[in-house]
DNA sequence: TATGTTATGCAACTCAATTGCAAAGATCAG
DNA sequence: CTGATCTTTGCAATTGAGTTGCATAACATA
């Protein structure tokens, strides 16, 4: 659709848009959970795994997308809000795994509380994940 | 030392207390992060990367320990408290990455917040990991 | 001791992640 | 436009964590 859109969006974080990557994030704002590199191996069957691992890498250094480690042995990754800096702890939020159907779903909305963590403990990211059931397996 | 005591524990636990748990058992109390299988495997080089395989995975499915997903690709397990039912979320509580020394560190006196989760998302376990730099390695 | 159950060891395998290198494509000065 | 340069993509191979099947050893129990 708006292609030129994402390309904005791409620019403006310091990527370069080539085709590749303007498909592989209207990809990711289509989709309504996180994505890992399996699933985009399984849905651009055309493109070479190093391409998508290294899209994928490309955004999480220029704060394109935040990276969430849930149980399920995949790194997953979603999409940053547009005036998001991945500052810990502001622009943390929690995530859900559903061991079901393992996918892992951002809640923006919560927030996490601020910890004083023990002396010499100095944070710089955070991944906070609760584990469940989605309501589509919720039955 | 005080062997009976970890035998006593595993019983507690529903676990055969043989040589090889109580090693594994021991070298946990002992150690001051949590462990991931390979960390198993560079103290216990006598012993099958099977064995510490399903001793952890035994430990984990009788309450013994908790899981941990930090983003170090490495699966970690800590100790549980006593009486810990690993219930969200009560017994959950924060842990800390260092990206450095790649060492994870439970965090016992800092429990989660309760959350309201959107509509039918049932929580059942929680993983809360604050990435960053350790005592040792903040120099 | 005899018998059934559980734990351990060995070997093989799956799969996500990663790297080196070569080819293709884009960018830019002249 | 042309050639030099840099970036992106593709291909091939490797690493390493995690996992499974099956055989054997150790253990528990009667
Ligand atoms: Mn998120
Ligand atoms: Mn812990
Ligand atoms: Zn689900
Ligand atoms: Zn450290």
């Amino acid at each position: 659709m708006n292609m030129t859109n994402h390309e904005q969006r791409l620019l403006s974080r310091n990527i370069q848009p080539t085709a590749m990557r303007i498909r592989i994030l209207s990809f990711m704002v289509e989709n309504k959970s996180a994505l890992g590199l399996p699933d985009l191996e399984e849905t651009f069957t055309h493109a070479d795994r190093t391409t998508l691992y290294r899209t994928l890498k490309t955004f999480l250094e220029h704060g394109l997308v935040h990276q969430i480690n849930d149980a399920s042995g995949i790194t997953k990754y979603a999409l940053c809000s547009e005036n998001c800096t991945c500052s810990y702890p502001d622009d943390v939020h929690v995530h859900f795994y559903c061991t079901s159907c393992e996918q892992t779903f951002c809640f923006p909305h919560l927030g996490i509380p601020h910890y004083d963590l023990p002396e010499n403990f100095i944070p710089s990211h955070g991944s906070f994940v609760i584990t469940g059931s989605c309501p589509s397996c919720s039955s």
